[in-house]
DNA sequence: CGATTTAGATTACGATGACAATCTAAAACC
DNA sequence: GGTTTTAGATTGTCATCGTAATCTAAATCG
C-alpha cells in the first residue's frame, strides 16, 4: 500500500510495460488501464505515477514488443550460425505453426498490431516503430529470388486469416497452404 | 418524430445495416450504437426497436458485407465474359490499389474484419459467414499453378500491412511488391 | 533517527458505453 | 374517422472508460 523500493518500483514499471505489450497484442490497444494494471498485480490509480498517459504506454509497449522481435531474429541467425536461408526457414516454420496462431500475446507484433496501427493514427511513436519493424522483418526474409516484403505479406496474411477462422478446418489449411507456398520455390 | 411508414421504416433499417457494415470495416466492431445511429440519421434509442442487440447487428452487417463481396466477384466474372484468369487479374489490380487501401469502409470485409473476428469469438453468426467468405474468395482466386488460399494470404497481408504503414513510402512498396509477386508466375 | 519524499491504494470525476422505459405522433386497420 | 398499433425521439440506468486528487505508509536522505 505505501511506498516501495526504487528497485521494486522499476521492476513494477517493467512488468506493466511487459503485460501491456502482451495484452495489446492479444486483445488490442482498447484494453483498459484498469485491466492492464490488474493483470500486472497493481491498482489502476497508480498508473499515472509511472506513465504520462495511456498513449505513452502504447508507445512503450509497442517498442518493447519490437525489441523482442529484433532479438528473436538475432537469436535465430545465431542459432543457425549465420546461415540465412536456414534461419529463415526455421522462422517460417514457427510463424505458421498452430502454436503461434494460438498465442498472439507473445507472438509477432507486426501481425497482432496491424489493425490497431491502421485504425488509430494517433499513436505516433508506436507507428514509427511499427513501420521500421516491418522494414526490418522484410529485410530478414528477403532471398535472391523473392522480395522479402512479398513473403512477409503471405506469412502475415496467413497468420491473421488463420486466427480469424480459428475453429474451422480452414484455419489449419491456411497455415499449411501458405507454408508450402513459401517453401517450394515457385 | 412520431411513427413512419412501413416502407420508410424498412428503408431506415436497411440504412442502419448498410452504415454499420461500412463503419465496422472502417473502425472495427467497437463503434458505438449511438455513433452508428447518428451516422444513419437516427437517434440511438430507436435502435432496439429494430435489432435485438448490438451483436445481432454485427451479424447482419457482416452478412451484408459478404453478400456484396459475392456480388462483386459475380460481376467481375460477368464483365470478363467468364474468363477466369482475366477476372482474377482485374480483381488483384483493384485489391492492391491505393484506392482500396484508403477506403476500408467499402473495401474487402475479409481484410477489414479479420482482427475483429479473431478477437471476439462471441459473434457466432458473423464468424460463420466470415469463414465461408474466406473459402469462397480462395476458390475464386485459385489457378492451376497456385493455391487460392495462398494467393489470398498474400493479397490480404499486403492490404493490411499497407494500411498499417500508411504515411510511409513502405506502404506503396508493399502494394507493388505483392502485386508483382502475384502477377509474375514465380 | 527524524524529516521528507514518493509508489501505489483509494476514491472521485466527467464522458461514454449498451441497453431499456416512456412518450408521441403518424401510419395502419376496422 | 375513430381506435389501435408502432417507429423513432427522449430520457434514464448502470457499468466502464481515461484521468486526476488525495491519502498512506514505507523508503530515502540529511
Amino acid at each position: 500500500m505505501g511506498r516501495v523500493s526504487q528497485a521494486q518500483a522499476e521492476e513494477n514499471r517493467r512488468r506493466v510495460v511487459e503485460t501491456a505489450s502482451r495484452l495489446f497484442r492479444e486483445q488490442g490497444t482498447h484494453v483498459s488501464v484498469a485491466d492492464l494494471m490488474k493483470a500486472s498485480g497493481l491498482t489502476h490509480g497508480g498508473f499515472y505515477k509511472q506513465f504520462a498517459s495511456k498513449e505513452a504506454l502504447i508507445d512503450e509497449a509497442t517498442t518493447h514488443a519490437f525489441d523482442e522481435l529484433t532479438q528473436l531474429h538475432k537469436n535465430d541467425l545465431e542459432q543457425h550460425a549465420g546461415q540465412r536461408d536456414a534461419a529463415q526457414q526455421a522462422l517460417i516454420d514457427a510463424y505458421l505453426s498452430i502454436e503461434h496462431r494460438d498465442s498472439a500475446a507473445d507472438g509477432c507484433p507486426v501481425a497482432a498490431l496491424a489493425t490497431d496501427m491502421a485504425r488509430d493514427p494517433g499513436d505516433r511513436e508506436a507507428h514509427r516503430v511499427y513501420t521500421e519493424g516491418v522494414g526490418d522483418f522484410a529485410d530478414f526474409l528477403a532471398t535472391e529470388d523473392q522480395d522479402g516484403l512479398t513473403r512477409l505479406c503471405t506469412m502475415l496474411g496467413a497468420l491473421v486469416l488463420a486466427r480469424a477462422t480459428k475453429g474451422s478446418p480452414l484455419s489449419e489449411e491456411i497455415l499449411t497452404a501458405a507454408h508450402t507456398g513459401l517453401t517450394t520455390t515457385m
